[in-house]
Order: C-alpha cells, then structure tokens, then sequence
DNA sequence: GGATGTACTTTACACCGCAAAGTAACTCCG
DNA sequence: CGGAGTTACTTTGCGGTGTAAAGTACATCC
C-alpha cells in the first residue's frame, strides 16, 4: 500500500516508529524552559524575574528570552508592574501551559521507561560486546 | 561573599539552582537522538541504518547527520560495509555512550521527579488561581 | 535503457540558545 | 552634586544545529 505516483523524492517518514517520541514539543523540551516550566508548576501564584533566575542559575538575558518564547507559546503568562519603584515581572503558568507540560512529561517518563526497558533487555540476553562485528563482508570501523 | 572586584558586568550565575539540570548534556537532549541511543542500549549488538530510520521515524538526512553528531562525540561507533552488494552501515552504543546516557538519563528523571513533586505541592497548597495577581502596584498582562 | 528503488551523504538555510552589551532607574558615597 | 555601582530587565550578534531537499552511487525491474 506504499502509495503509488509520488511524483519526486519522499522520503517523510511513515508517522509512529517506536522511539520516535513526536510528542516532545519542542518548544518545552529545552534544559533551560524544562526548568522555568518546573518552578512554575510549584507556584501556581507565578514567581518573580529574580526568583526564576536563581532556581533555574539562568543569566539575566537568557531567562528573558526563554520567558519570551514560552509566553509567544502561549505556556505561560507574564506580568510587568512595580514593586516600590523598581520593576518587577511575574510569571504564570497558563492552565494550557500546565496541560501541555503535562503531556510533554508523560512522554518524558515514556522515554526513561522504553531506556529501562531496553537497558535490562540488554542485559538480561547478550553479554557486552566489543570487538568488530563479523556479520558484514566489507568492514571498517569508521 | 558576593566577589569583590567584578570589572565589568557579569551575570554568570552560581553554578547549582535547584533546576537547573546542568547534566542534560546537549548531545544527548534531542528527540531524534533520545530515539536512537534508547533503541541502541536495547541493542548491544548494533542497528543498521535502516533499522533506527524505521524505530526513529527518521528521515534519511536526518538520521545520517544524527549518527555523524553522536560517533563525533564517542557515543557510537559507525561500521561501514556491504550486506551482498548493497553497503551496509551499523551503529553501535560505545561502553562511554552508555554511560553517558545513563547519567543523562538519570537526570531526566530527577526533572520528572521534580515536576511530579511540583504539581503535587500546588494541587495540596492553593487552588488553581485564575485572574490578575494584585499584589503587584502598576500591573499590565504583558 | 531509463525509470524506479535502496542506502546513504552533502548542502542550504532558517531558527535558536546564549553571552555580551545596552537601557533605565535607583542607591550609596565622598 | 556627580559618578560608580546595583538591580532588573531587553536587545543584539553570532556561532551552532536540526531538518528538508538535493545529490551520489549502485542495483533492479520493465
């Protein structure tokens, strides 16, 4: 059923594929967002600029453009004001931002277990292996 | 004992923060390539190109530039051969690469803990706030 | 023999993380 | 008062990179 008259070149690949693990959003699966998203998770009353930058040892105009792309994403939302006089930003998770990380993180958990999974395998029915393999009839190792 | 004597502007944060999550090596922390080294770890013996390009759902390209980043940064090794007369590439986790990733790995699930425990600590303390924060003088949604 | 398929590699580019520099307003000190 | 330093950010610049598209080389089918 491969479909017929594709007329150049295809090579997308069929959807699934059992490590394929679409369901990472990109824009959430980033060290420093996975960090942000974490802390805002734990507060949902938001946290400060500064509260944020410590939590997650992010420099002033890294954090900034994370939060920038987040709220574009629509996974957080973000409040300017002024606490005396000097400015302050608050940050929030959105009820989608909290969905959607949610879902980011059972995928997360799925890619820890399939490795668990695959290590024991491992384990359990070949000893390690190193030399060549000799199945191939031309071989060089690089 | 902030240090005395910076000269010009410095924003390097102290290294820690609680998630910050510094051992997500960037090599490893990509989708396509999460794919790949867990279908290696469940296969000491190797995979063949065609092999990861169907469990990965990759292209082509894709999985070739993959495989190149990892063999560059010692997590695999490449065999290059031919399969009767049709050339035959085989990739393998090294013995450092499985390392890696198991550190890797169990970063990662420190950053599932810590979101589980997130959501936990928010569901038990405040119920889910909507609205404006009003505890911010001059307040502005974005 | 050329059209198509397999098994890749190479090229091209748009995007992006990150450090460094910039802005603006306040505070401290001599 | 002035300027040196701090806070709380934003903007800019650039080097790195994921990905689609095109390229290569060989084999097979009609």
């Amino acid at each position: 059923m491969t479909s017929r008259a594709r007329k150049r070149r295809d090579t997308t690949p069929e959807p699934g594929g059992r490590f394929a693990y679409g369901r990472l959003e990109r824009v959430i699966h980033e060290k420093a967002r996975l960090g942000i998203l974490t802390s805002l998770l734990g507060a949902p009353e938001g946290l400060l600029f500064t509260e944020l930058k410590e939590l997650c040892a992010l420099t002033d105009g890294n954090l900034s453009r994370h939060i920038q792309v987040l709220q574009e994403a629509g996974l957080v939302e973000v409040w300017k004001g002024f606490r005396g006089n000097r400015p302050q930003t608050l940050c929030r998770i959105t009820a989608e931002g909290r969905t959607r990380f949610e879902q980011y993180l059972e995928e997360l958990e799925r890619v820890v277990a399939d490795a668990a999974r695959a290590a024991e395998h491992a384990r359990s029915t070949a000893p390690p292996r190193t030399g060549s393999p000799r199945w191939l009839d031309g071989l060089s190792p690089a």
